[in-house]
DNA sequence: GCCGGGCGATGACAAAAGTCATGCGCCGGA
DNA sequence: TCCGGCGCATGACTTTTGTCATCGCCCGGC
């Protein structure tokens, strides 16, 4: 049996996916919680009890740290877990995060259901599996135009908030930020801030 | 045994739905599709096989035609059919819209699980059922302050356009669309289109 | 029958946003 | 060591936005 984790804040989401892991019989989801926060708690109480889970299967987007960070906090407490992110919005920028946080398996919610408990037997076995549509997707985008600083001031300007809001966020002059926000505009091919914060968001870059 | 037509377009979360809604003896999960289309579809082949479905679990963000679209074109066809949304993003103005068009039931995908077969119940034999918070959300926000026009014209700029863009799109001049984008940010209390279409996005306005 | 409001449009003006040239300091690679 | 790129900043300039007053048309309610 693989001891399965499964974080996710959708609750009827999260209901479901477990009752159809169970069904499975070399699959046992120990719990499901809705945090992040929730699910690195009980990784580490089960890690002090002596009952590891195996498998933390964790949803990108959640309220409070995102899967991709719970990922990194796992790892941390226990090198080489197996640690999978399922997602509905396939970006680019986050698979690269995750890889790079060493998450073994990144699948979009669009997947085939068997496809799912196929992958966590894969993880739990040390093995790898991307989305081969998203791994397509990330090679083609390839690394972010932008400079670190041309990020940062898309990003805030992702609100619709002014130049002179970003400037102060961004402890910027009002001039520079302007600068910023062209060049970024220029890299990204269109003609205000906000497509670009737009663009840059498709793929994965702020 | 209540027939259920499940719609959504997320493979994996559709198909634990469905395995979930399965072990519940008196509801059985006839078909599960991923689009609006492909729901009507089958609903009227089922209609015309004399096989009618009873209740149809529709996820309101779709590629194609959305799950409020959906309902409404089968209420169409079977006055008084069982129809309800399910969703990921709460919006007042969309439980409106849904409500409006004859669904009788409306949850977010963060209602505890044994509440969807219980809806799916309650909507079978005839009665509503509207999410608690949502219905509050819904009411306190109240009726959309932006005529027509001034919603048309956010919606388009929503995606970053230009104003010539939008007003192409519109088939309004540009003077006009920076009159109607102009009235909406007063009525909205923002100072431009971005924070505009924005605001208008999180009331379900637009 | 009149009034208000939505819809559509103009023109004029002020305020943002975006562009460009240019400058300086700093760091890292050739 | 020198060059290039990034980070940060100015200033001057053009274009795009946003605001306002004003106009006409049509419709629905009082």
């Amino acid at each position: 049996m693989i001891p399965v984790l499964l974080a996710d804040d959708e609750t009827l989401i999260r209901s479901a996916l477990a009752t159809m892991l169970d069904l499975e019989d070399d699959i046992d989801v120990v719990a499901h919680v809705e945090s992040g926060e929730e699910l690195l708690a009980l990784w580490r109480r089960r890690v002090d009890a002596g009952e590891p889970v195996a498998v933390a299967v964790i949803d990108l987007q959640m309220a409070g740290i995102d899967g991709v960070d719970t990922a990194e906090q796992i790892l941390l407490l226990t090198p080489g877990a197996g640690t999978m992110i399922v997602t509905s919005h396939g970006r680019p920028g986050y698979l690269k995060r995750a890889l790079t946080a060493g998450v073994r398996g990144f699948l979009p919610k669009t997947t085939p259901a068997a496809t799912l408990a196929a992958v966590i037997r894969t993880v739990h076995s040390g093995g790898r599996y991307v989305d081969p549509e998203l791994a397509a997707d990330a090679i083609s985008a390839g690394d972010s135009l932008l400079s670190a600083r041309e990020a940062d001031v898309l990003e805030l300007a992702a609100d619709g908030s002014s130049v002179e809001e970003i400037a102060q966020r961004a402890h910027l002059s009002m001039g520079t930020t302007r600068n910023y926000l062209s060049s970024a505009m220029a890299k990204l091919g269109v003609s205000n801030r906000y497509e670009a914060a737009l663009k840059a968001r498709e793929h994965g870059w702020i």
